[in-house]
This record gives structure tokens, sequence and C-alpha cells, in this order.
DNA sequence: CACTGTTTATCGGAGG
DNA sequence: CCTCCGATAAACAGTG
């Protein structure tokens, strides 16, 4: 069939010299409805992009909304994700019992509110709203890091996703494939099995150590590389040519993703073998450790981010901003009862001090511009943030530049039928 | 049975 | 032009 999506592609015109550290974040989320902090929020980074030049095909909506604020030069830093998923402050827990709502938990409650003290309408309104500038793999990143646990369900991660964005309140079928496809295929995420204690549907997933900041270019619709992890290129690679074992695939062969392409031909990897996750998944095995091995799977990622060899620093700072940006741009989330399990970042540490940090690479103005610019222009999915912080939704609401602008984009090509 | 997860196949766009 | 990345479709297996 053909696509209705039209779909964004993206990207920038990467100026991110291969790997400079994630840059960054010191915006505030705003998209969700807060503004905090000092200025760009994630969404905002992603907007501008869009706008500027990340985005350098904006078949939807978005590309007649308003004016665009000057670009403040290509993509900016990698985090605004970080921070905008931690913003949005999404919460079930792995031990919460999943997402939608549970009434006991705190968040829940609060997005419950949210949802149900909202005028109707207005969600109505802008239902059909473009699609977002982010690639199915940064919506996932986005749900997962911002889970305290950096865990979540498929199904949480579903939902994480409707309820930031409108848009995917559609054509759930079509999406949530792609979504389970791109769990699996890419190795940034890592399945962990449930515990017994943790009775339910499906396993919990979460990214994997080593994927470190994967947006760092600041480009949610396209990463510069796609993480592979060692280990299962190896299994894969054997599978390829069982006799050869990895051999066959010269080590830095670097994606062998069946890119037949436009000339079909060329072997395709047998079915692999399931589940050959390494070891967050070697806690498959019977559940006794499970547990612990489950409850430390969080802490293991952020440890092991630190001491992986080439990425370590990046991952490192991209951990602390996150956590900082949260704590400082949010700091009712630290207060929450999730937050309790949030990792604790080094006291009195600001991602505007840092080196690479957005605040300090960008203008002040641009930076103004990109507050005021994200407000008015993404609004519109502000509103339908589902954020527990219901003063955060508030507060957005009183932006109220919500419904404005949310008509700059309409769903032009949002092609919306099938389903 | 509905969900979850894996895999294969294609296509289109970005970028070198 | 070629490679890489992401989106989408779809078949299929496992599971609660």
């Amino acid at each position: 069939m053909q696509k209705l999506y039209p779909e964004t592609s993206i990207n920038s015109s990467s100026m991110t010299g291969g790997n400079m550290s994630p840059m960054a974040t010191t915006y505030s989320m705003n998209s969700m409805g807060m503004t905090v902090g000092s200025g760009m929020s994630g969404m905002g980074a992603a907007m501008n992009s869009m706008s500027g030049q990340c985005l350098t095909s904006a078949p939807l909506g978005y590309s007649s909304m308003g004016s665009p604020i000057p670009n403040m030069g290509s993509c900016m830093g990698g985090n605004g994700m970080s921070s905008m998923a931690a913003m949005t402050g999404y919460s079930s827990v792995p031990g919460s019992r999943e997402v939608l709502g549970d009434p006991g938990s705190p968040n829940s409650a609060a997005l419950q509110r949210v949802r149900t003290e909202k005028p109707a309408a207005t969600y109505r309104r802008n239902y059909t709203h473009a699609k977002p500038p982010y690639s199915y793999i940064s919506l996932i990143t986005m749900a997962i890091q911002n889970n305290p646990h950096k865990m979540l369900t498929l199904a949480e991660i579903y939902q994480f996703i409707m309820d930031l964005f409108p848009f995917y309140r559609q054509n759930q079928q079509r999406w949530q494939n792609s979504i389970r496809h791109s769990l699996s295929f890419n190795d940034c995420f890592v399945k962990v099995p449930r515990t017994p204690d943790k009775p339910g549907k499906g396993s919990f997933w979460t990214l994997h150590p080593d994927s470190g900041n994967m947006f760092e270019n600041g480009c949610y619709l396209r990463r510069q590389k796609r993480f592979k992890d060692e280990k299962k290129e190896v299994i894969r690679s054997m599978h390829k040519s069982p006799v050869h074992g990895m051999d066959a695939t010269s080590p830095d062969k670097k994606d062998h993703h069946e890119d037949h392409h436009h000339h079909h031909h060329r072997e395709h990897k047998l079915p692999g073998p399931h589940d050959t996750h390494g070891m967050l998944n070697s806690a498959h095995g019977k559940d006794t450790d499970a547990l612990a091995m489950l409850h430390a799977t969080a802490d293991l990622c952020l440890a092991q981010q630190s001491q992986s060899h080439h990425g370590a620093h990046h991952q490192q700072l991209q951990q602390e901003e996150l956590s900082a940006m949260v704590n400082r741009c949010h700091p009712s989330l630290l207060s929450d009862y999730h937050s309790m399990h949030l990792k604790q970042e080094p006291p009195g540490y600001t991602p505007s001090s840092h080196p690479f940090s957005i605040t300090r690479l960008l203008p002040a103005e641009s930076k103004a511009d990109i507050k005021m610019y994200d407000m008015s222009q993404y609004a519109g999915y502000n509103g339908l943030s589902p954020l527990q912080n219901s003063h955060a939704a508030a507060a957005a609401l009183e932006q109220n530049s919500y419904y404005h602008q949310s008509l700059g984009y309409h769903h032009a090509s949002t092609g919306t039928t099938s389903l």
C-alpha cells in the first residue's frame, strides 16, 4: 500500500563533528507545558531543527507554522530529548502497574486529572496534528528515559507517545507496529524480562547501556549512526555465515542491515536467534536473582555508561544533564513519588555549566527566540501532554498559545486514512 | 484471542 | 551512485 504519511525526514546539516559531546541541554521543557528553566526545550530544539536544518523536508504542516525562528545554527544539542522526556514526567514504573492510569500512582492521578479537567474541546480541536518531528526511535527513547526506572513496557511506551502526541492517537495499529519493529530491530533497545512479582504481559524495555546519546546531533529524526551492539552483531553475523563465524563480516563493516534496496539481492540474515541479549537478558533464566537484576538494571545501565570505552564521557554527561535538567527545570518531579528513584546528580551541577551546554552555545537571543517559537509553534502538542504535573499542564494552558497556533500546522498530509 | 516480539521485505530520503 | 537510516507492511511465533 502506499504511504499515507509523508515521512518526515530529516536531517541535518550535521554539524556535529562526529563526536561532540552532548551539548546540552538546558532547555526547558515547555513543550510539555512547562516552561521552565532557561529556555530551550527539547521540543523547541526539535522544532528548531525542523524549521532550520534538521528537517529538510517538512511535508507536513509544520512548515506552515508561523515564522520560524532564526535557526540557531543547526540542530542543536542532543539532550533536548532527555530534557523533554524528563519534563514530560511520564511515569509508570515497572512496579507501578502499567500505564493507563494506575489510580494508585500519584502521577497517573494527576495525569488523569489533567486529562479530564481539560476541556474536551481543547483536545478534539487539535486532534489531527501533524506528525511530530521525532523518529520512532527517539520517541521510544524519550519514553524510556523519562521513566525513573528507565524501563517501560510496550504498552507504556505506546501510552507515553499517545499522551504526548495526539497525532499518535490515530492509526495506532500502524505506528505501533513500527514501534514494535523498532524495539526489536534496534540494538539500542534491550528487553528485560519481567520478574515474578511483576506479572503481566510483555517485558520491559530499556536502553542499551552503551547506546549513549543517540541524538547528540540534535536531530531526532535520524541518528548519525545506528547503534549496534557488538555482541548481537557477532551473533547475527554468525547466523549469517555459520561456517566462517564472525569473520564473515569484517569487524568494521557496520550495518549490514540488508540494504538490498534498489538492487535486490544480497544474502539476507537468517532467522535470528531470539533473545540473544547479553547481560541484561541473562536474567532471563530464572527468577531468583532476576528481581534484583531488574531493579538494578537502571543503575546498571547508568553505571555502565560511565565505563563504556568510547562514549563514556558523553553518556555520563547525558545522564547528568538529564538529571540536572529534571531537577532544575522541574523540581516538582523530584518530589514526586517516582522521582524518588531518580538518579541523583552531583549537587550543584547545572547543565548550563557544562562546556557543551546549549546555553553556552546559543546566543542569548536565540534562546529567547526559541523559547517563544517553542511555545507558540509547537504548543499544539503541549496541551495534550499528559504530564502528570498538572501545574505544568496548567501553565501550558495559560500560555494558551495552544489553540491559536495549533492552527499553524494543519495536518496537511497527515494521511490518516486507513483504519 | 489479543498482545507482544521477531523478522523479512520495500521504499524513500539524506548524505558522503 | 552508493550506503545508511528510518518508516511501513506483513507474516509468524510465543504468551497471558
